[in-house]
DNA sequence: TTGAAAGCGCTAACAG
DNA sequence: CTGTTAGCGCTTTCAA
């Protein structure tokens, strides 16, 4: 392990050490290193000389725990290896590189103890705001957020009771709204096809759209199938195949995201099978992905990048119209037909 | 925005609430929380009824400062988008979650001023180590490196001088590696397809890898595409198809990364181009997404998650014969030839 | 424009 | 097993 310049060291260089080598008190290194207050510029040039020479690194533990501010933002997510939320945080960065808060991620494997566990955490350290998906939490981690005394943002999904405020789009209402496409376009025997998990919720909420819009048109789900784990391409090849050996007099199959999506796609394609005519398909989340298959698969934008922006809007107090917390937005995605539901 | 029970709430609660509420010292308290030395039954459960009851979260800036200790790791990594990151994390938070230590997630754009500033953001929360990905940093994000005290890892490539210890695989002999499969394979008029990014060291090293292995060979580079952002799969189409038309003679191409290598394969496979016979293709990563193609895209694996679990067990201290720092671990990439190289 | 004093909320170190 | 005493390194507040 290397140990460069710096020479005698062992302990961190503090605010004093740039105060004894500047000559100039430790208050105004302070202010100079904050830019606060009035310094004279030759002052403020020896002590930036100084800090520089030494290699100081303030210490935010020390300066956090004075001035009780913490330029921290908690965001709280179920994966990182579903693109969905790594595009959330794309919105929420691009809004926070602009304030001087940072986002400090966290990931709950789809598992409300270690959403609380992680909450728990995450608060310990006095973050200026929380951003979390979903409006599902245990008891105990919706008393932390309600106790919390800061900002948070519930996002992803409307359709429930938030904490405080809430950005994102309703997936009943998505549902809904895809199994009006599906009837209109004359489909009948319809199937769904979707992650095992059970704390999916939104993807529940979705599946409770659809059967809802198919029960006003009298028409039940004709079959569904579960996954979980895996390369999603693959499964939804998989599924695909199972379902429709399963029940091949399917015409429409929706899909609860686009990679199983993608992944039946190029199934049926290999199979020679009619998409859309005989076959239409559908996905969900409007992934960048989509554009370069041989066919566009019909989804709906899940108004990720929106969602991330907003939600740090929130939290930044970047409202228009100075609003304070207590938000609610609801987005609303748009239906992209592509090419596989029948026009 | 709810703020329901601890009534006359403003300031957050503290040690000393607790202390007060369960008749306790406030260092009892302390112990009780930390589970730290023996305290009895009757006062441990005393203690955490109260702490409970009032929702009471412990202010770890307060306790970092006294104890002079951060159970926070930083992770520094040019992306979110490019899935290889994503995966590394997961190698990382596997090993750090039995550990106590937690990830703080940075992301830098590939740009060396960013990675400097997220650094110098970092450090300023004296993490218990720090985790980045490469070898390239500016001057000033080296020093911090080395001054900080920390161990440091830096990950994903073994091409270069460390700070400390490194974790990766060398991707100028993964380039080499694929330059004699392709000549094994008789291949002749080879195309490299590859991101624009400048500060993308390891593609540059891939690159430099051909074409240090084809000149082996007697052989040059017949072609070169590049591109920056948009989707890559829709990009790896629109490049093959620009790369084949000014080149229509090239017989391999060797992308940069699987997802514009799966793009072109699509491209090809519509356009009934005999894969791997006319032209062979490779990309590079061994992405999970290839296995839903219709065809098995050669690729490398970049040992993703290996590399981020060594790494951490670099910062947690967990190697095997208890080293403490400064180590090189190289791993070794395996070449997949899959269905788009002819044998 | 600069400095001195008094903590922020917690834990290390030591006593009892 | 439990309590007391000092700080951790910075910023707030007030005074010069």
């Amino acid at each position: 392990m290397t140990q460069s310049s710096n020479p005698d060291q062992k302990r961190p260089l503090t605010l004093r050490d740039v105060s004894e080598a500047s000559g100039v008190s430790e208050m105004t290194v302070s202010r100079v290193l904050r830019s606060r207050g009035d310094v004279s510029e030759p002052t403020r040039e020896r002590v930036l000389e100084a800090a520089r020479r030494l290699g100081y690194v303030p210490n935010k533990i020390a300066g956090a725990l004075a001035s009780q501010r913490v330029n921290l933002v908690a965001v709280i997510i179920p994966s990182l290896s579903n693109m969905v939320y790594p595009e959330v945080m794309t919105g929420i960065s691009r809004v926070l590189e602009d304030t001087g808060l940072q986002p400090v991620v966290g990931v709950t494997h789809y598992q409300p103890e270690r959403e609380e566990s992680v909450l728990y955490e995450m608060l310990s350290w006095r973050p200026s705001g929380v951003i979390l998906a979903g409006l599902e939490h245990s008891d105990a981690a919706r008393a932390m957020l309600e106790n919390a005394g800061i900002p948070i943002v519930e996002a992803m999904d409307v359709d429930g009771e938030a904490v405080d405020s809430v950005v994102g789009i309703s997936h009943r209402r998505a549902g809904l709204q895809m199994a009006e496409a599906i009837l209109k376009a004359g489909y009948k025997k319809i199937g769904f096809l979707g992650t095992m998990m059970p704390y999916d919720h939104r993807a529940r909420k979705r599946l409770e759209g659809l059967e809802e819009g198919l029960a006003a048109a009298g028409i039940t789900l004709a079959d569904r199938e579960f996954y979980s784990g895996g390369s999603a391409l693959l499964k939804g090849r998989e599924m695909t195949e199972a379902i429709l050996a399963r029940n091949p007099d399917l015409d429409f199959l929706y899909y609860s995201n686009d990679m199983i999506g993608a992944g039946g796609l190029l199934y049926c394609l290999d199979q020679g099978i009619d998409v859309p005519n005989r076959l239409g398909l559908a996905g969900f989340n409007g992934v960048e992905l989509l554009q370069g298959l041989p066919r566009r698969l019909a989804t709906m934008d899940a108004c990720r990048l929106e969602i991330g922006t907003t939600a740090a809007q929130i939290i930044a107090g970047l409202r228009p119209g100075g609003v304070v917390g207590g938000e609610r937005v609801e987005l609303t995605p748009t239906l992209q037909l592509g090419d596989t539901i029948r026009v």
